[in-house]
DNA sequence: GCATTTATGTAGCAAGTGCTACGTCAGCTT
DNA sequence: AAGCTGACGTAGCACTTGCTACATAAATGC
């Protein structure tokens, strides 16, 4: 007889990419129990068997998504260094632009309007993710860059700012305040 | 006979103060018919009656809410010209931080996710607040400024970037780069 | 072999969701 | 006076929400 395969007992471990990749897809303001159960393959009765309750699902969720963000960014890491802040600028804002990132980037602005309204999980994920962002920066600023680390800050300011207002549709105004303040500032101002 | 005072007859225009003030308080994505109608004193029944369909009413709350965004920012716009760009960018952020902004700051995220998942009308209402806080940028810019529209574009970049930095509790960070990248590039750089 | 623990299914509950059906009562027009 | 329309209240519907009670089947320990 043909036994019916019992598949390894499905653990968190198992389970969480499949909810990551739900909630990558569908948001994470929408997830309910259900929908998120049936996307992995059970029932909300198992979820909360694995993971106690829905807050610690999201939780648990939040910091599986934080290092597969990790994860998405070390593999976008190639390439020798630039050579100028403008161009460590353009390249990061390339990768963002990235079809891979545009989930991460949904999800990211739902992460922080969660973290301002103090839920304690959200706050340690986006914390997480920046301080991952920002160790990467510093990693990739120019060699001959006085003050890499006070640079690299700078730089993930310019950033986020440029990801928030393309998200807002003002993603030419930002551009063209790159181009007047980082070009302008990086030549010589006579 | 007291009769019963009729109040005049409860509008959009008479409930949208109240409805705004709700969801300052307690946030967009929890907001739903009962609560919403509560707060304003009548029942959904009569929301849905005013404004047709939730969607409606989200759409037209957040046109009032833009607005009423303008109306603060206008309300907090006094005093004199800033000299320098980054005596702009102080004054700025520390009118952010002031708690009367904070509700809109808090809405402001729920906002910017929201684009992210196309729904049309957070989009209007967040160019609407863009245009008009990039307004009020320019005409805060130093007399002297050269190209006091690119430099408005830049900086709001930089403050928009630090206020998402701050909603994570990478406030520092964000203080930090301000401190390495607008003195130090403001200064001569030798 | 037997008992306990672990993993899973089926049903359901109380609360909340957007929205509708239907009745009522005032004011207005004719 | 009759009829109509706009403004409101009361009930309710179908559905979703997080979570629980209860049963059971398999694995595990002794």
């Amino acid at each position: 007889m043909a036994r019916v395969k019992k598949q390894p007992p499905m653990s968190k471990d198992s389970l969480l990419p499949l909810l990551a990749s739900h909630v990558l897809a569908h948001g994470l303001g929408q997830a309910s129990l259900r929908p998120l159960a049936k996307a992995a393959g059970t029932s909300d009765r198992m979820l909360l068997y694995h993971f106690g309750t829905k807050e610690a699902l999201i939780a648990d969720l939040l910091a599986f998504l934080a290092q597969a963000y990790a994860a998405t960014l070390d593999a976008a890491m190639g390439g020798e260094r630039a050579r100028t802040r403008a161009e460590v600028i353009a390249r990061i804002l390339a990768q963002a632009d990235a079809p891979q990132m545009q989930p991460f980037m949904a999800l990211w602005w739902e992460i922080v309007a969660g973290c301002t309204r103090g839920i304690s999980g959200y706050q340690s994920a986006a914390q997480a993710m920046m301080h991952e962002l920002l160790g990467w920066l510093e990693g990739q600023m120019p060699a001959d860059d006085h003050d890499p680390a006070g640079g690299a800050r700078y730089l993930l300011t310019l950033i986020e700012g440029t990801m928030m207002l393309a998200a807002v549709g003002h993603g030419e105004t930002a551009r063209a305040g790159l181009e007047a303040g980082l070009l302008a500032g990086s030549r010589a101002p006579s």
